[in-house]
DNA sequence: CGTGGCCTTGACAGGAGTCAAGTATGGTGG
DNA sequence: CCACCATACTTGACTCCTGTCAAGGCCACG
């Protein structure tokens, strides 16, 4: 079903394969999700709000956003969506979606046939419970920024999600050490943290004068870990993540304690 | 195994039958499901942050809330659960629980038998769906308040938090027309819109003032409901309830548009 | 070479936090 | 029945973090 040259995995395998071993069974039934890939300009919503949820979509590349307006025309971002997150999944089982899902980058997604997820789920109970856990750390990630956002002033808010990306994306195998693309605007920052734009610029000012960081043209490198993540608080354990070592690898957050 | 000398429902059963009608062998498998019953004095904690995530429970009567807190001291509250809630359902296929769960007045919760939980879904995918499906409207409440508590001044915030606690506690029949009981302090609402206590009491006050509430001895009512849940930008669908006539029903909001 | 994003800066205002003290309220025990 | 205490609520004064407004600079792109 792949509409590409090269042969390829299939999508959601590479996103499950990553939790658990499969048996040949459920690969099988995997492969029978047809999909298609679909690339989205930077800038454009790929869902909009009231649309219906019949979508469910797997990132192959690039970095989407959940958005949504309040009444005050003040947009919030709610998450951001990495190389093989899956940014609907939350919408299965629901009726009408209430955000939008927008690409902040050029990406390319693959769209799964929304009844066939619906029939793998209702078959196969051991990807379902992959599938609800993936659902499971995606609130525990709102649930963070939840309290990330209410609970510190701006320069810990914005290391804390800086800590965030720069592990999500490594455990993705998309950092390169201490580094990594995040081609976010500063205003893309500002809807995310909940603080205004200009405030932003000068936090963000702020974090390089005190050489925790650099970010530039879409690229963040982390020049201090520890006091990063000491000032923002970060603790990665709420993203779930298989490979603790990670961590560890980067973290002397933990191996300072020693 | 119910352990209360009058015989009473399961309480799963309470909490599914009321989203989707369950055949005989589903309702005979929930029944299998042991159960304990357990009561929480007012300021208690049920579970703590670091505890293996193995209980799974179902608030009989109470109010509870989940509760973190920051490398600051801050403590935020990410959720409150009335009746028929599942605060920890969250946790059931993750590891470690990141968050305490705690009684903001006496309550009541059975606590069902984690196994037995498992088992459950994997055997009976229609009630996994429809557990998974309620962790997904709390992850939507959760994206809500992040919302909330990231773009809406103080009165806006706190308005948001009380329509939307009517609104639940109406659907669980809690509510007597405008008026429900909420035993939250006003510290209790500062963590929960990441604002400080005294800002809370102020903020109160003008509602007060404007007319719009009446909170006081843990007793809630509204009234003038148009005017606040358009200070609040109130509008019910991310709480995904069955039955929508519920908010038409007090919802002069959208009936006045007609 | 113009135009539009995006970033940066300055000046100013105001919302919200902190600190600290004082006032209800309710439960407890003598 | 009343003194006592803890908890919750109120209030005032002050500070400051953060938002807003407005203007200017820097690119990248057509």
């Amino acid at each position: 079903m792949a509409q590409e040259e090269r042969v390829m995995e299939h999508p959601l395998f590479t996103n499950l394969a990553r939790q658990a071993a499969l048996n040949g069974n459920e690969v099988h039934a995997i492969d029978q999700v047809p999909f298609r890939i679909l690339s989205i300009p930077k800038g454009h919503d790929l869902v909009r709000e009231g649309d219906d949820a019949n979508s469910c979509i797997v990132v192959i590349r690039g970095l989407l956003a959940t958005t949504k307006v309040n009444e005050l025309a003040r947009r919030q971002i709610s998450a951001f969506h990495i190389a093989g997150d899956m940014p609907d999944l939350m919408n299965l089982h629901l009726d009408v979606r209430d955000n939008d899902l927008r690409a902040l980058s050029g990406s390319e997604v693959a769209r799964l046939d929304h009844k066939a997820m619906l029939n793998l789920c209702a078959t196969q109970p051991k990807i379902a419970m992959l599938l609800w856990r993936r659902t499971l750390t995606d609130a525990s990630i709102i649930t963070e920024w939840l309290l990330n956002i209410a609970s510190r002033p701006a320069l810990n808010r914005l290391s804390h999600l800086f800590c965030e990306m720069l592990t999500r994306l490594e455990a993705a195998g998309l950092a390169d050490g201490s580094s990594c693309p995040l081609p976010l605007t500063q205003t893309d920052l500002s809807e995310a943290s909940g603080m205004s734009n200009v405030h932003v610029n000068r936090s963000l000012q702020e974090l390089r004068a005190q050489k925790l960081i650099t970010f530039e043209k879409g690229f963040l490198t982390v020049l201090d870990w520890d006091t990063l993540a000491s000032l923002a608080g970060f603790d990665p354990s709420y993203l779930h993540l298989k490979q603790q070592r990670l961590r560890t690898r980067r973290g002397r957050t933990s191996a300072a304690l020693n």
